[in-house]
DNA sequence: CTCAAATGGTTTGTACTGCAAACTAATTTG
DNA sequence: CAAATTAGTTTGCAGTACAAACCATTTGAG
């Protein structure tokens, strides 16, 4: 039992949610899933991504339906946040955990 | 202490090597990881990958120096073996425990 | 007042990548 | 001898991540 066959292990990983598998996008999910709304710049710095970057990669997640983006006006500035909605969260955890599968089992 | 900050768990997801990151070519680099000399249909299998895109992450993998590829014959037929060489284990295990590090971290 | 720089983003262009399908070449089977 | 199997490689294409260009507005310097 201390050699374990990799079967489960790489049954994980091959079925792994490729849109959350990007690193970019993972820190992004990683960060909302700590916080309630979060601030365009507060993720661009956190996730060290360029402004277009960022924004390519939120319009993936919303069109995936796992954050909701809201667009308003901080003074006369414009100020987008980002959150994680459920599906988010539920699709980030499982992602978590068929990853830690396969930590486990390889 | 209980609610870390994700500082580190970022910083080791953005440092992640993407040649290894690919799914397919880490199940590949896992079960290279626990034989010797693997031969190219067991990986087809094992990977559930065709011989097309099996080889192609091959290729890649060689040119990265993460495995060294023998080609003989068994009989009258082509055998392919592969086996992960030192760089290619330091490589698998440095992206493990920077994994790891994402996943305690977060 | 004017013009340069900063803020807060989106769109566009491009180089790369993963995968399926087509191909090569030999061998075995019916 | 023709069809199928084995053992792979090459090619074609659709999708992707990222940088660079762009847009609109506001703020700061002189």
């Amino acid at each position: 039992m201390s050699q374990p066959p990799p079967e489960q292990a790489l049954d994980a990983l091959l079925q792994l949610d490729r849109l959350i598998h990007e690193p970019s996008r993972l820190a992004i999910l990683t960060v909302l899933s700590e916080a309630e709304w979060v601030e365009f710049s507060f993720l661009e710095a956190a996730c060290r991504l360029s402004k277009g970057n960022l924004s390519s990669h939120l319009s993936k997640l919303e069109a995936a339906g796992f954050i909701e983006i809201d667009k308003r006006f901080r003074g006369k500035r414009p100020l987008t946040s980002i959150r994680l909605i459920d599906s988010g969260r539920q699709a980030l955890n499982h992602y978590r955990q068929q990853l830690l599968q396969f930590m486990q089992n390889s």
